[in-house]
DNA sequence: CGAATGTATTTTGTATACATAATTTTACCA
DNA sequence: TGGTAAAATTATGTATACAAAATACATTCG
């Protein structure tokens, strides 16, 4: 671990504060698995006491970020391999039900703002700004989360999404993935159109086969 | 809210004993939704600090049994019968996950403690002890998520479970369900054992159903 | 040299103190 | 009487103090 510092948004309590500084930092890997979360230490480096950075760690640990030990403290949550195809297994059920669910109920305003979505994702690989294009993404899959309708889903799925977060930026990097990118996205989006839920099943299930695959290549290649 | 002790084990944390004593008392409803959870009175009526009290809300916090506002402090998470739907609705996609992985490999040794648990349930539905008609219950589909291998969808299903425990037992109570959710466990055990994952994935599907169906008339009885 | 024991240091667990925001009550005036 | 402002009360947010457990380290003894 190096710097981190506090993003202090006034009217936000600190361990609101601190948790989110310290999430980022777990998923950006400035805070490395297995690294120990002393709480003086944090408190210190962040300028603040140890009762928010307490509290933090408490948040991260109910959210699988750190792993506590009774009187030995916290540490940033390892993933193994099998971790994490376990929770792409779980991601994927719960994306295609996402679908399903979007399926019913998308809205003409949703489906013409899924356009504009992939008009800019292309838009952002022709330029090549990784951010951008990882935040197109991003926006693509929130959107179906939205349109399916069900806030609880949508926590989860952050949630999980948050946990391979690493990953699928490793992912999005290699430009020869972007093409087919694209296309899944408009497939799905047809889908979502004509309300057809066998097909968007079946076309979310490939797109994030296609994902899984993919990530759990770049996991493998890093150890 | 009434009455709330804490069952001091020894050796666990107090956020730990406060949490679960918390949650226990949230799931059984002597916390009630909406309910405000006042760290003071908490802590005395607990014979504990601020401290463990606050930790421990942030994990219920977390968990999305309490809501928090800040500087307002924290309540009992309210749950709609929209939100049961969409937990239900989650719930079936995992489960019916659950039952596919464990399709692919389930041992003789869980096989065989199946069997088994299918008789206790039949046995404890003759004697009518509610007790243990919902343990064996619970027990069965825990065996499904053991024999998944999966931990992470291990963790989640149970949290689902916590949120729909007082509605299940509901459910549990009417006898006349009984001989179908005999016949159902019997499917889907048959299932497993020849590793059929269509037909398990059918049969849990209509194990849920049947269960989803029954805790939304329980919900709608109840307002 | 290595295991074991005792001591010092670090770290977590819990309680408490103090500051500030939110709420309720009270008092006052139109 | 009704409404508003000020005061008092209550609750949360944060820091700190103290206790106890865990760890690191040095010393002793075999």
């Amino acid at each position: 671990m190096e710097d981190l510092e506090l993003n202090a948004n006034a009217y936000l309590p600190l361990r609101d504060v601190v948790f989110h500084t310290l999430r980022e930092a777990i998923l950006k890997g400035d805070l490395k698995p297995g690294e120990r979360l002393m709480e003086l230490q944090l408190a210190s480096k962040l300028g603040v006491s140890r009762t928010p950075i307490r509290e933090a760690i408490r948040m991260l640990q109910q959210e699988g970020l750190a792993v506590t030990i009774p009187r030995k403290g916290a540490q940033v949550a390892a993933m193994t391999e099998k971790d994490m195809e376990d929770v792409l297994k779980i991601r994927e059920a719960l994306e295609i039900l996402a679908g399903q669910l979007a399926c019913e109920q998308v809205s003409h305003a949703q489906l013409a703002a899924f356009e504009e979505n992939i008009a800019a994702f292309s838009d952002a690989m022709g330029t090549g700004d990784l951010k951008r294009i990882a935040q197109a993404d991003i926006d693509f899959h929130d959107m179906i989360y939205q349109a399916a309708g069900n806030p609880k889903l949508v926590m989860l799925l952050n949630n999980l999404r948050e946990q391979i977060y690493r990953y699928r930026v490793e992912y999005l990097k290699d430009c020869s993935n972007h093409p087919r990118l694209i296309e899944e996205h408009r497939q799905i989006l047809a889908g979502l159109r004509h309300g057809d839920k066998k097909y968007v099943t079946e076309m979310m299930r490939r797109h994030l086969d296609n994902q899984t695959r993919a990530v759990k290549n770049i996991i493998r290649a890093q150890e």
